[in-house]
RNA sequence: GGGCGAUUAGCUCAGCUGGUUCAGAGCAUCUGGUUUACACCCAGAGGGUCGGGAGUUCGAAUCUCUCAUCGCCCA
């Protein structure tokens, strides 16, 4: 341990092995405490990105501390298949073959994926491993892996028997490129200009027409009513007659309907029950017939009679085209309107569109979800986000779960023509079936199993439950590591999948009795204790990171260029929970150079080692004042990393290695120069650099393995994070206080040579009033040795012709070798004075305010007092100083 | 339109229960330093009316109201 500087890159990947080789972060049910997360699930065929070091980091920090707070650590890893990001990949691949899904058929294509699977899926995990992750891998789970797949079976058979799951039609955003259906979640919205066309319609039976503003004239064709607000005294005349949609010439009414906006167009809307989720509402309301003029691919179906076959977007200036041409078309208007965009193709305007689809009915299922985050049974970090998580339950909508993908979990559905039965496989859909039918001779080849998949976050919302087969038989594993104790993810999925696991658990896990065979009670039902969530990981120009804009930094890059402790290090200096971070790469250097500090520091103690001896010290009080310090920042630590605040965490212990222990601890202990260390010194030195490397150890556990093991022999298998995590010692408040006295003093010290350019090489004699020397006398030598002091004597007067300072109401006095320039000197002097008295005045002020001495606590008050006598003091010398000029 | 949040040093942000951990950190800037742990370093310095205004209180960066600006989510 020689080298100059410390390099990351060569000892990171050999203690990872080591510590899989010694199956460090190996988790088997005892009789410890368990202390278990479970991994948000990568997508698998993804790739590391910013957002992942972040949660993982986090994650590894609080795995790693429970480690060595002696709780029996779990974190399992695994990856998730993604439905229709791992299905778009594919497809792609295919296409680039010649090749389409529907040639080769979902049997063949679905091998294609699961080889997609095999030679990518590994990457992520991979990467994971680079930054350290210490997840239990012969753990690793992935949510098509049989045993889950049975469990989302299972469960969607159980929802479906309770009455949860059914199939409706109903308007679902369907993006005509991809051929599937989206979530709300997964259309993006943005606005964008667009024409507001008015337009014609006559009213039946008169040569009056009525003008609506639509900015889809494509949808006319599918228009059965028009609509007006029951008080609208422009409209009241019309209420019963019937209108002539242009275009198809067809009679609908005039229907009235208080969801209309007076305001905006000309309060008449067209109702399109086919096209628009508000027009299906309505239609529903109304009895009105539902026509469907748009294909799968967004082209006007036979339905629509004109353009048949045309895209929707040539069809609406066709169709606006033609309406001028009628006369029927009055103006046209730019305006801005919010429209959906596919997630999944940027470019691809989301159509709305009548679809018969799976649901599940959410009114019942949130309800405990609900109600037990409201109650605090789940802790949300930060506290905020409780509120978006009740608004979103609050107002919840059933939930479709069909996507018109084929890789992820098959809707175990079977048809038999327009009937179906729901099972767990064929042979039960076989029986179910000839049962219900009435027809013993069917045959599998008679039932045709749903197309569409669920959802990927149905299975994803089983997840706590299923890494553990919570569904399986032998619930021994998930009795002992179940609820979780933290979740740690991003914000953006609080709906997606948060909710999800809440009410998943709420609503399977009761019925998985404990060990004992009791019933599980409430408390341990839920899939975690605490939910913490992460902010937005964007760039220094806050903008979010993303492949199209190129400007997320390849963190194994990162970690090949700053190591991967010093990568954590950076992520974790800005993570304060929930709040975007703006990530710099300066950040990582910082790291980088942690660790590299903590490497030199470690090489000055093992010089010390080389040649130390059996002699006397004076270092009693800095031992003193270093364990004070120390137990202080354990104290803080604990409280930081307790409530989740881990860059304050960090932060305390990264100015305490680097502050405390390097600049002030080793300087004041450094022997002299040619001498050696002394023996007791050493090992006191030895003691703490153990104790701060575990501190540090969660947070940057490469270079503290490294170090730790280098310290001394260590047994085969040992690591520092098979530790004790450190335990504060007593805290003593004048020790501690002395020693910051102390470098007070030495950078009063410093300040004076510096300003007065003195060079380091001379040595100053030092004097101090002596009336209450108690404040420095401990650390006298520390003062002389970094001072650069020649002597530092006790005097019963003030030193003349001496720059002076005052530390705690001390005097002290060094002498220049060189005039001193007095004017400036006064000068300064009178501008502290003129300070001190203001400063005196107010805490005056607060003491003979009555209602401050009444009111305030005792402790406070004390303080002022205390600042008060102190103020005063400092008065007197000051007046002095200046006096004597 | 409904809701949530933010505004503190040049930049990025902490600041928890109102009171000596209260105005802080890192970066950036400026000055000086190569006696062997470290220039990936050491030592020192400057820099803020805590977005504006009002209120509550003995006391406000912190609580309330209001205005301004910005961001996000939902419709």
């Amino acid at each position: 341990m020689s080298k100059k500087a410390y390099n990351p890159s060569e000892i990171e990947d050999k203690w990872y092995q080591y510590w899989m080789d010694n199956q460090i972060f190996k988790s088997v049910p005892d009789e410890r405490e368990p202390y278990t997360i479970v991994i948000p699930p990568p997508n698998v065929t993804g790739i590391l990105h910013m957002g992942h070091i972040l949660n993982n980091t986090i994650q590894d920090i609080l795995i790693r501390r429970a480690r060595m707070l002696g709780k029996n650590a779990c974190w399992v890893p695994g990856t998730d298949h993604a439905a229709i990001a791992t299905e778009s990949k594919v497809v792609n691949k295919l296409r680039e073959e010649g090749l389409t899904k529907s040639e080769i058929g979902r049997e063949e294509f679905l091998k294609h994926c699961f080889e997609w699977k095999d030679k990518y899926g590994g990457i992520i995990i991979d990467q994971l491993k680079k930054m350290g992750a210490s997840c239990d891998w012969d753990r690793e789970r992935f949510t098509m892996e049989p045993s889950l797949n049975d469990a989302v079976t299972e469960i969607f058979n159980i929802w479906y028997e309770k009455g949860y799951i059914f199939r409706d039609w109903k308007i679902v955003n369907w993006d005509p490129k991809a051929q599937t259906t989206l979530s709300n979640e997964e259309v993006i919205r943005k606005d964008v200009q667009s024409n507001l066309y008015y337009v014609k319609y006559p009213i039946v039976g008169s040569d009056e027409y009525v003008t609506i503003a639509t900015t889809r004239p494509e949808t006319i064709m599918g228009d059965t009513a028009i609509c007006v607000h029951p008080d609208d005294e422009r409209y009241k005349h019309l209420h019963g007659k019937k209108v002539i949609v242009p275009m198809v010439n067809r009679e609908v009414p005039i229907i009235c309907d208080d969801y209309i906006d007076m305001e905006f167009g000309t309060g008449m809307l067209k109702v399109t029950p086919a096209h628009d989720a508000n027009d299906y509402e309505i239609g529903q309301r109304h009895q009105l017939e539902t026509i469907d003029v748009f294909n799968s691919d967004g082209t006007i179906s036979e339905a629509g009679q004109v353009f048949v076959g045309e895209d929707r977007f040539v069809v609406r200036k066709k169709v606006a085209q033609f309406l001028e041409e009628q006369g029927a078309l009055l103006k046209t208007e730019q305006m801005t309107n919010n429209v959906g965009y596919s997630e999944r193709n940027a470019d691809t305007v989301v159509e709305p569109r009548l679809s018969l689809q799976w649901f599940v009915r959410m009114d019942e299922i949130v309800k405990p979800a609900l109600a037990h985050v409201m109650a605090d049974d789940i802790r949300i970090l930060p506290p905020k986000f409780k509120n978006v998580y009740k608004h979103w339950l609050e107002n919840i909508r059933d939930w479709p779960i069909s996507r018109q993908l084929w890789w992820g979990h098959q809707i175990p559905v079977w048809y038999y023509g327009e009937e179906y039965v729901v099972a767990k496989n064929e042979e039960e859909a076989l029986s179910k079936a000839r049962q219900k039918f009435n027809k013993p001779d069917l045959r599998i080849d008679d039932l045709k199993q749903e197309e569409d998949v669920l959802d990927t976050w149905f299975s994803s919302m089983l997840w706590p439950i299923s890494v553990f087969d919570g569904f399986g038989k032998d619930k021994t594993e998930f009795n002992y590591y179940y609820p979780t104790n933290v979740l740690v993810t991003g914000w953006d999925i609080i709906f997606f999948w948060v909710a999800r696991m809440v009410f998943a658990g709420y609503e399977f896990t009761p019925a998985f009795n404990l060990a004992d065979g009791s019933s599980r009670p409430l408390e341990k039902q839920k899939p975690f204790e605490d939910v913490y969530f992460t902010g937005m990981v964007r760039d220094s120009q806050r903008r979010k990171m993303s492949k199209s804009l190129g400007n997320s930094p390849d963190p194994l890059q990162l970690i090949e260029d700053y190591g991967a402790d010093g990568v954590r290090f950076g992520m974790m200096s800005v993570s304060a929970a929930g709040n975007d971070l703006l990530f710099d790469e300066k950040l990582c250097d910082q790291g980088k150079k942690f660790a590299n500090k903590i490497w030199n520091a470690y090489s000055l103690v093992e010089i010390w080692a080389s040649n130390a001896e059996e002699k006397a010290n004076d270092n009693a009080s800095t031992f003193a004042w270093f364990e004070s310090k120390l137990a202080q920042t354990i104290v803080e630590v604990n409280a930081s990393l307790d409530s989740y605040r881990i860059s304050e965490a960090l932060l305390s212990i990264y100015t305490f290695i680097w502050q405390d222990f390097f600049s002030t601890y080793l300087e004041y202990v450094k022997p002299n120069y040619g001498e050696n260390q002394d023996l007791n010194t050493l090992n006191k030195t030895l003691e703490y650099f153990e104790t701060v490397l575990q501190l540090l150890h969660p947070f940057m556990p490469f270079v503290t393995e490294e170090i730790w093991q280098g310290m001394e022999k260590r047994a085969v298998g040992a690591s520092i994070n098979l530790t004790s995590w450190p335990e504060a010692g007593s805290l003593d408040k004048s020790t501690l206080e002395k020693g910051e006295y102390s470098k007070e003093i030495i950078s009063a010290i410093r300040d004076i040579r510096k300003s007065a350019q003195v060079k380091n090489s001379e040595q100053l004699k030092a004097y101090v009033l002596a009336d209450n020397a108690s404040i420095y006398k401990d650390f006298s030598s520390k003062i002389i040795k970094l001072g650069g002091l020649e002597s530092l004597e006790e005097v019963n007067d003030k030193v003349n012709d001496a720059q002076s300072f005052i530390v705690k109401g001390q005097q002290f006095f060094i002498e220049l070798n060189q005039a001193i320039d007095v004017e400036a000197k006064r000068e300064e002097l009178e501008e502290e004075l003129k300070y001190t008295k203001g400063f005196l005045v107010s805490v005056q002020k607060k003491l003979s305010n009555e209602r401050f001495v009444n009111n305030a606590p005792e402790k406070v008050v004390a303080l002022e007092k205390q600042k008060q006598a102190d103020a005063e003091a400092k008065i007197k010398l000051l007046e002095e100083s200046l006096a004597k000029l």
